[in-house]
DNA sequence: CTTGACTCTTTAGTATGGTATAGGGTTTAT
DNA sequence: ATAAACCCTATACCATACTAAAGAGTCAAG
């Protein structure tokens, strides 16, 4: 069978040597097999579940929530709903998010219409609401 | 004139304490006077600047942004055309983090969508795209 | 005058997600 | 055989925005 050092695993999945060695210490994938010399020895399947984590994260998880579906999804009873309800929770977060900073955009954008842009900053509508005068 | 405390200013603007002294060596606000035993002693326009870099928080600006924003409110020759720009500056900023959680909730709304949530995780669609296959 | 509340400085720790460096040893290609 | 390329551990550092603790001094009320 097929195994890998660490550097492989890098280029090949676009992530630092140092990344993977911290994704290591914060339990995201087991310790892997030594060589004589100390080395990693990595089996293939490294590469897919490093792949996991970099998809995941472009969807937004954090990587204590990649843990959690990382041990879900390893767990034999674990079901599509169960993966489907953190997606969900997810999707919730999300959707705060996006609230919020359209409050925060839709209050800057307010306060620039108001602001001429002219004149010396003591008149600056912006500068106003944000000393809370 | 009346002064405050450090625990005074603590209470009337929300913050605490140790925010007010991170604040100072953060240089968001200068250095207050002292009184012989070393205290803190405040005049009462720190509350109005703590209640600005609070309000600017609400509003998105990260606190090396709030300095540039008092850095500029504080010089003379600065125009509300100048403030303007920030303000702008920091909506674009929003939107594209709008932008950016909004794909990212649309990927996963649609994961969600073709997964039934039932049945074992090997089916789950969730899992087989954020595993690559 | 005592006691409790308040304040001081300095240092270190929290969470997040890594990156960098020093000072070694190992492997591989020529 | 030797040099380049690779890997090891341990430690420290980056930004962000605080928070806590240790150990000591100060202030105010009764």
């Amino acid at each position: 069978m097929k195994t890998f050092r660490i550097g492989k695993l890098a280029k090949e999945t676009g992530l630092g040597i140092e990344t993977i060695r911290f994704y290591e210490r914060k339990k995201l994938i087991k310790d892997p097999p030594r060589r004589e010399s100390g080395y990693r020895d990595y089996p293939e399947e490294t590469i897919e579940q490093l792949k996991f984590i970099k998809n995941a994260k472009d969807l937004g998880f954090t990587l204590s929530e990649i843990k959690e579906l990382l041990d879900l999804s390893s767990k034999a009873w674990t079901t599509a709903g169960d993966i489907k309800k953190q997606a969900e929770k997810k999707v919730d977060q999300i959707e705060y998010k996006i609230k919020m900073l359209k409050g925060m955009r839709d209050n800057l954008k307010d306060l620039i219409e108001k602001c001429s842009g002219k004149g010396p900053k003591i008149k600056c509508p912006i500068l106003k609401k944000i000393k809370g005068k």
